[in-house]
DNA sequence: CCTGGCTCATATATTTTCGTATAGCATATG
DNA sequence: CATATGCTATACGAAAATATATGAGCCAGG
């Protein structure tokens, strides 16, 4: 290769990936059909291999653009940190702020917080990325996380919350209905709401309480807001923090006894970022707001 | 901000901090310095904020450039491996694998196995990165690392081939001269070669063996390579991998059974990684090599 | 004190890149 | 079967980025 290619190139190869056209990356990027395919034909000359199959309705991927794409995707998102960071850097707090969490973290817990939060800075912009993925913060992907598991990274600054006790927990219609368990082994006969996926994180949890296994469940689903509906619709008894069931009435705990669980919560940040003051306000709030709210 | 500014400033922009002038910039990228100056001005507009302060010899980076600069890098590093993993695909393994690894790594025991490893893979390039750093392979600054810890982040694929044993040792002048020491008290009264900082493992090092702490040294260095030389050149007693002492005639233990430690070595590669060839090719080779060098 | 070598800034010419317009092709729809 | 609507490919003029050339400031060395 006589001279690197123009970083440009690869928000284009982005582009098209995710669009599947060359017409669809140039309406995603405000540029034209024509140059987008010069970009195109420009990057497997650098490259060395073609990246696309052109056919009359858009450009399928070959091998060797999905080997490539993580990469791209990287600069991408490295550049939108980028320029998240220099966004209004005059010493007040403003600009924008990506926060990754949990769903449930998300929606039940940091509205709240975010409240107060750009209360107290009206300039402040939040954007918020819901997923269990932990990763975010190394592929720049978000500036602070909230997680549950220890972050090992040595690059990352973290602040441990304490922990949200979770527990087994029914609608006092359905617990009228179908009784309440006395044992774990009692759960053999009720609906128990469970999990569909079989992460680490869930064969280890399966494997402490061996009740609770995959088969026994007469729901399975990933998402813990819906886990949280359906205990709130009535359907069986499932697994939800105790803060969140203890703020609805109807709401009950069962077998607090014998099924408990705390969940490790810390706030991470990259150090990059310790030095930004929006970051840093971000930070610090939620490490406050988030202690207050275990501890209470 | 109207429009996301070309990727290629941030190109330029790590030219100009790396170089510390515009001039040199252009010298580095080959382009001249009126479009390096357009570059820093496009870029200083995009981001609103000034991020070199110029002066008739150059120019210096203000804050907001160095809070940024993390960015750019990792979008260079980025680039840099993207290429390289476009490089010869050609199903054979050639072009080019980044490995990192510690100084003593790098430096005893890597060559032999390269060696072999080039003799088998004529077209095979190798980048060798000598340091401590942990994060190279998330920064994508190597494809593979030779790692004393045990990786933690799931984005790895990582394979143990075993554990080096590390004892004290000294050049048999030295114990001819000053005796052989029977026990970790007599150490008091010999020369110890030791580390100069203090990192978490060697905090956690030092905890383990009381006798020899930071007080004790009469050498503080933190290569370990200069390390063994010192021990070589009958300096004192210091700490080597026993492999690299057992062949060396004049280099003998100290103390086998009072001081003796393992580190537990892994090859770890990125997963974005483990369908490439060339990857794999060096991954499993590395692999098959240092396990069958920690059995011998 | 002046000269050479370094820097950045500016004006002008040239090259490169981009957008517009159009043609060609495949697919879906009436 | 004709038409509409996607898409890519190509030709050409316009716009943007580039290189060249030059000026001015700073500093070290003779």
């Amino acid at each position: 290769m006589s001279q690197e290619p123009s970083w440009d190139l690869y928000r284009t190869f982005n582009a098209v990936l995710s669009e599947g056209s060359l017409s669809g990356a140039a309406r995603a990027l405000g540029l034209t059909q024509p140059s987008i395919a010069r970009h195109i034909d420009a990057l497997e000359e650098a490259v060395g291999a073609p990246l696309f199959l052109r056919t009359s309705r858009g450009l399928s991927p070959t091998d060797a653009a999905l080997e490539l794409r993580p990469f791209a995707e990287l600069m991408a998102s490295t550049s939108a940190a980028l320029l998240r960071t220099a966004e209004g850097r005059s010493g007040e707090v403003d600009g924008t702020v990506r926060i990754s969490a949990s769903e449930v973290v998300g929606i039940i817990h940091l509205p709240a917080i975010l409240t107060r939060l750009r209360q107290r800075y009206p300039r402040l912009t939040i954007e918020l990325s819901l997923s269990n993925a932990v990763d975010d913060l190394l592929k720049r992907q978000a500036d602070i996380a909230i997680r549950m598991v220890r972050p090992e990274q040595q690059t990352l600054i973290a602040k441990r919350v304490g922990s949200f006790p979770v527990g087994l927990h029914a609608h006092r219609d359905y617990l009228a209905r179908r009784g309440t368990p006395k044992s774990m082994d009692d759960l053999k006969h009720h609906d128990i709401i469970g999990y569909d996926a079989e992460t680490p994180a869930i064969r280890a949890f399966a494997e402490r309480h061996p009740g609770l296994d995959r088969a026994s469940f007469a729901l399975r689903v990933d998402s813990n807001i819906a886990h949280l509906t359906a205990i709130r619709a009535g359907f069986g008894i499932g697994i939800c923090q105790t803060i969140i069931a203890d703020a609805e009435p109807d709401l009950q705990r069962v077998l607090p006894d014998a099924f408990h669980e705390d969940l490790e919560t810390w706030v991470v940040m990259h150090e990059d970022l310790s030095g930004n003051t929006r970051c840093r306000a971000v930070f610090d709030a939620l490490v406050t707001e988030l202690t207050a709210l275990v501890r209470r």
